[in-house]
DNA sequence: ACCTGAACACCGTTCAAGT
DNA sequence: ACCTGAACACCGTTCAAGT
């Protein structure tokens, strides 16, 4: 990854293409964000005018949701299953899309916007297989698992925001001190319960939190079957 | 539209204020969608310049943030939940907020924008304080809380982006039948889990998908008490 | 204190013109 | 077939000038 740098100018003059610019695209995201995805930036980054790309991309948003498609697909064939209890494999899986959206916190919102297209589909398909083997009844296979998308969606967003309006400067535990320490502040009628959990927040490690919240839907899957 | 232009300009000499603001922003966005809110649109539906709301509101974002919250109070308000037991409570306030993006599916979308902000700590200690009634023990409330709301979050953000989506033409029947459709054309070796549920979501009414949901979380919580 | 609206610095997207 | 880059039609936001 060190030496890219030094190749990179001789770039140039590759031919453009579907997957260049995908991959020029998620590059921008990651260092950007996703304002950052301009197609003025990505054209300059791809040493072009932004009206070249239109040829091969029909717009932002089929771009935004290609680079999104890419990263899912790379880490759901990267999560490795075999061997693994149907539970097991379904946090694994719920971990992959977790550790992706905190690598690419763009793909939390762009997760949530396009409903019903492929790379939220792959998800649900590997979440299904894992319910299935489950023993879930057919019947009760399709609420299993959407309710463990739609969770991991629910989290996923709320990773991503926190992403985007995170200080860059501050680490996680700086800003789980934060929140924890806003919510014990907060007015004890209107907030009672917020209060009473605030300091929970601040010890909670995030993955471990999400995970617990997966089991915790995986007993209610397995409590009824 | 063609009378109420004449109504419309007695509202001119209205002072401005952060809640006028506030409610045409409502309008807007209800109306146009999330791309209908435009500090140009605004001005003209207030009959002034877009440099005045700046006055009161400092940006697009906080607009943005003070509709929801308007938004998500009223509806956490309006639910009742007095005489219910603790399950029917959670259902109760899950399907207001289900029904509240269902009726301005922007919210959707923003909630998912704006962690640790007013809006969600709503929902988050309305759903906490019936969680708390259920018995849970002290340490598991915050992952039995915060799973709900993740899910409600999920949900939220999908119906948001369907209905953005949804060509104002078709009914949720015809939509639905078409996913259900498409779902069952999916090739069958890579999406054999979605091919064989898609007939499952054709029938499925969406509240009621919902509400399973919900339930299934709640016997997960109550499953470990 | 509050409002006005022109102006600034951006966008995504289109399209005539090139190769 | 593919690329170029100026131009179009928008944005959010600022700010000097008004009342």
């Amino acid at each position: 990854m060190a030496e890219s740098g030094a190749r990179r100018s001789e770039r140039r003059r590759e031919p453009l293409s579907r997957e260049r610019i995908v991959e020029a695209a998620i590059e921008l995201l990651d260092a950007e964000g996703e304002g950052g995805l301009t197609f003025r930036a990505l054209a300059r980054r791809l040493s072009t005018g932004p009206g070249a790309i239109y040829w091969h991309v029909t717009g932002r948003d089929e771009l935004l949701g290609a680079a999104t498609d890419a990263v899912v697909t790379d880490t759901m064939t990267a999560v490795v299953t075999a061997g693994a209890t149907p539970q097991e494999a379904v946090r694994a899986l719920a971990l992959g899309v977790f550790d992706a959206i905190d690598a690419h916190p763009w793909i939390g919102t762009q997760l949530a916007r396009a409903p019903a297209q492929t790379p939220l589909l792959r998800v649900f398909e590997h979440l299904g297989r894992q319910v299935e083997a489950l023993g879930v009844p057919h019947a009760a296979q399709f609420t299993a698992a959407s309710t463990l998308l739609n969770y991991v969606l629910g989290v996923g967003g709320q990773n991503a925001a926190n992403a985007r309006d995170h200080q860059p400067g501050t680490t996680r535990e700086e800003f789980l001190a934060g929140v924890s320490a806003a919510w014990a502040n907060l007015d004890s009628e209107e907030y009672a319960f917020t209060r009473n959990v605030a300091e929970q927040l601040r010890d909670h490690d995030d993955r471990e939190e999400f995970v617990a919240g997966i089991d915790l839907i995986l007993a209610g899957i397995t409590a009824r079957s």
